[in-house]
DNA sequence: GTATTAATGCAACTTATTTGCATAATTAGT
DNA sequence: ACTAATTATGCAAATAAGTTGCATTAATAC
């Protein structure tokens, strides 16, 4: 049905591997842009709206997929750190995990992905506010739309 | 029907005087918090849903709020640094004006809050990502919440 | 291979947002 | 202030996004 490690990803989380589980995170690695439910259904379209939706909170509550902060009023996902190193490069899984990212959202052509989480500076915040996670968005260009 | 400031923001942006945009800049001078569309729903009933839509985005455009960036489905709304400043604080209009913002997200209370943007450091991106606009969204705890 | 348990699909529902169109209100020019 | 021109509003209805219940099917542990 699919490489090996993706079945691990599911076993370590506790999680039943199925061919659906599996597309979605294939998708996922495959397309390093953060994507939508909407995403998932025109990509997948095998598989029942409800499940895709089902699958995509199982997959926050478990840690492999993380909710990216947008804009408008869309959900988007992209692999957590983790994952992605787990299944991408290993190499680099030494790099020291904050709980923090990066996600570039090109106002070309839409896209948002996650970037390297190596460079969030420190924030400072007014008295009496306690910080328990940062995420930084940035607009702009990417690569390819320029 | 309102304070004159309210209504030279409307005549500056080329907008007519209505009850129902008075109202909605009101209530976003008023809750210091981000509001989402439903939020004035519930607090505006005397307006039409699809009323409140169409001031919000003619507000959007004209650069008299802005989006919020957000996990979830749901699209929160502020009012522009410039425009806050304009009607409320018109003695530190001086300061700098970037194109960013900090917005903090309560993980007691759940409301969103727009802070001051002077703390928002600088970022380095990959090669080629071209950079137009910062945001930055911290998770914690308010200080009404400790 | 069977029992147990969890995942899927379908139908239906709720909530969020948008569009078309007729009516009402605001503004510019007298 | 009065009328014409234009824009905003409300209503109805449509579309889009996300959820829930339940019966069926598939995955896992033994």
């Amino acid at each position: 049905m699919d490489t090996p490690s993706v079945k691990e990803i599911l076993h370590h989380h506790q999680l039943r591997v199925t061919s659906g589980r599996c597309d979605v995170i294939q998708l996922f690695l495959a397309s390093s842009y953060a994507l939508s439910a909407k995403d998932l259904e025109n990509q997948l379209p095998q598989y029942d709206r409800v499940t895709l939706y089902r699958t995509l909170h199982t997959f926050i509550e478990k840690g492999i997929l993380h909710l990216i902060p947008h804009d408008g009023g869309l959900a988007y996902f992209g692999l957590s750190d983790e994952i992605r190193q787990l299944l991408t490069d290993k190499e680099t899984a030494t790099r020291t995990h904050h709980a923090e990212h990066i996600h570039f959202t090109c106002t070309a052509c839409g896209r948002t992905k996650c970037l390297p989480d190596n460079l969030v500076p420190e924030v400072t915040l007014p008295e009496n506010y306690q910080t328990s996670e940062v995420a930084l968005l940035v607009k702009g260009q990417c690569p390819e739309c320029q």
